[in-house]
DNA sequence: ATATATTGCGTTATCGATAACGCAAAGTGC
DNA sequence: GCACTTTGCGTTATCGATAACGCAATATAT
């Protein structure tokens, strides 16, 4: 391995002039600049990351701007997981990563949080815009570069990569296997509309998995009813109570139920509420949530799909640290994969989480 | 943070008595010791990693024993570019992985192979036993730590990890799927048999994922027969003779297709050459293989199992590393996802590998 | 009692990159 | 032509852990 000194004595200058040409600090002359250069391709030189890591005793500061832990049904929760286990990681190098949660709900939460981020001291922030209109004005002042999870801002300049999901081909993906599981049960008495359940908020990623949901259904079963309840609340009650209203007007079982998020925990308890009849409707929904899990492992749920919320988390961090700090050339955009999960494949994946 | 320097002024001994402690390296007494560790747990000490990483001028020097590239249908060439991955990175750090393939059909190959890299300067190795009884003999007059991937051998005392599938469990859910992909198509004419293709070798994972995929199939479907045709060379012609052949000797076509491994891709094939009412028979199979994805995108083959062997292969490195290296505390068994694969999400999983 | 071994500890050079500091030579302004 | 700035470069301390080396003070052997 070749090291700075080689590439100096290689030219026939020292260490510092070699440092200040790699680091474009000037103080050198292009000509001198040039040569080594040519040398460090040569030599094939690779900067020590120990070395590096080791001299920079400054504290790099990241700042993270997401929704309050509970929302959208624990999801955030599992994001800062993932944030929180790359900040540890980091913080053992002398960094800190510093979270200004916001109600996704909220406008002025929404602003002041991100605001507090900007003028932080802070050298980079992973975002998730869910309110991208109320932040984009903030954002576009900055120059700090930013990497956004979950919502997208494709044309801001200060979007140095994306890390999401494609939450239609989600949908998509959810219609087949609902398609799959109800196309084996063909009891006649059974009325055939397939329940959608729409969780509160306007969150663009739920419309786009419904949609999706419904292109498929709509293709793959076009005679199927789709029906839709919408929930007000985030609120395991409010669910049930939606439902059991729901269950008094209609008098037939659905032949299937597609929930758009992590809420399928709310529904599946109603339905082992109600008795195995219920129990056994086919349900699909979102979003693996710890203590939980057993919903899928007594085949409630009879599919969950997940993007893996930590690695998100995760990922977000260790690529704002790369970029800032190890000034590695980082992907502009990260699509995680969509995960299905059920019950004869769930333990593989719950093991695998926190290792 | 608190530094060696930090916890040696506390006890008001010197560094070189804390890193003699702290490395169990002798030369010091229980007394002090005992004062040392107290202090840095108070003071919370966590050793530098670059201070650390910069100091050891020494190369590390990995073993990696597994089966030729083209084996098992090209499995274990995704293994190594997991590998190489990781040794890529490491490499920067001045450390060498060195691979030592065998033939897995060739006894004298495998014992050779390994004694070859035991009688290397390689610190570890990760090995894929795939003849336990061959290899176990060498493994145990052997004191360097093994990682074992693939295959593994629980009473070993070198066996620092093991890294690994369940197979039996990805049957169950093989035979879930299937059971899904069938229940729906009810051709009244069409024989009531699932065939069971077995790949060649007797691989002790073809054989449990045979065995979990008969017992789901058995337990939900229990008036279905399961045809096994088994195949003897690993070889796209061999598989298309041999099911020309079974075609001829049965009229019906069957339910469902399920194969135990990567050769899914040339049963695939064979389909398509047939027609369309070959090629829409269910199908289920394993693994990503690059190159052949169209025939999941195209929907040939209806769901691939996957237990993303580069996924194995790097982390087998990097525990090797965090093992040796940073003498890091490990898991002792690391059993990977079942990723289930399909037409609708594979193109999430595909961008995701080399990122 | 003398020779040798062991124990317990301090001191120090080292790993490679970084950036502050210093200094001569060349350039600029009036 | 004198005072200054800028340019181009070398020198050096530093980051924290490591391990070789040295040196007393004991312990053990003969």
């Amino acid at each position: 391995m070749a090291t700075m000194k080689d590439i100096a004595e290689a030219v026939g200058v020292s260490t510092g002039t070699v440092d200040r040409i790699i680091h474009s600090r000037g103080r050198y002359s292009e000509k001198t600049a040039a040569q080594v250069r040519t040398v460090m391709k040569e030599l094939n030189y690779i900067p020590n990351i120990h070395a590096r890591g080791l001299k920079r005793t400054k504290k790099h500061i990241f700042g993270v701007v997401v929704p309050y832990r509970d929302q959208d049904g624990g999801y955030w929760r599992l994001v800062e997981e993932g944030i929180l286990k790359a900040a540890d990681e980091l913080t053992s190098f002398g960094n800190d990563v510093r979270i200004f949660p916001f109600d996704r709900y909220s406008s002025k939460s929404c602003t002041d949080a991100l605001s507090d981020a900007l003028s932080s001291d802070a050298e980079g922030l992973l975002i998730a815009p869910c309110r991208p209109d109320d932040m984009r004005g903030l954002l576009e002042q900055t120059n700090i570069p930013c990497i956004l999870i979950d919502t997208d801002i494709p044309d801001l300049t200060q979007r140095t990569a994306y890390i999401g999901q494609n939450s239609r081909q989600s949908g998509m993906l959810s219609g087949k296997l609902m398609s799959l599981l109800i196309s084996g049960k063909t009891s006649a008495g059974q009325a055939s509309y397939v329940l959608i359940v729409d969780p509160p908020g306007n969150n663009y990623h739920l419309s786009n998995r419904i949609d999706g949901f419904r292109c498929f259904m709509g293709a793959v079963m076009p005679e199927m009813k789709l029906v839709t309840i919408k929930a007000e609340v985030d609120d395991e009650h409010h669910f049930h109570g939606r439902l059991e209203e729901f269950c008094v007007n209609n008098q037939a079982l659905p032949r299937g139920i597609f929930v758009a998020d992590s809420s399928v925990y709310y529904i599946a308890s109603f339905l082992e509420k109600k008795g195995d009849e219920y129990a056994s409707v086919p349900l699909v929904g979102y979003d693996i949530i710890p203590g939980r899990e057993f919903t899928v492992e007594n085949g409630t749920i009879d599919f969950i799909l997940t993007q893996q919320p930590e690695a998100q988390g995760y990922r977000g961090i260790i690529m704002l640290y790369d970029d800032i700090v190890l000034k590695k050339e980082i992907h502009k955009e990260v699509i995680t994969p969509l995960n299905i999960i059920t019950r004869e494949n769930i333990h593989t994946f719950m093991g695998y989480m926190n290792s």
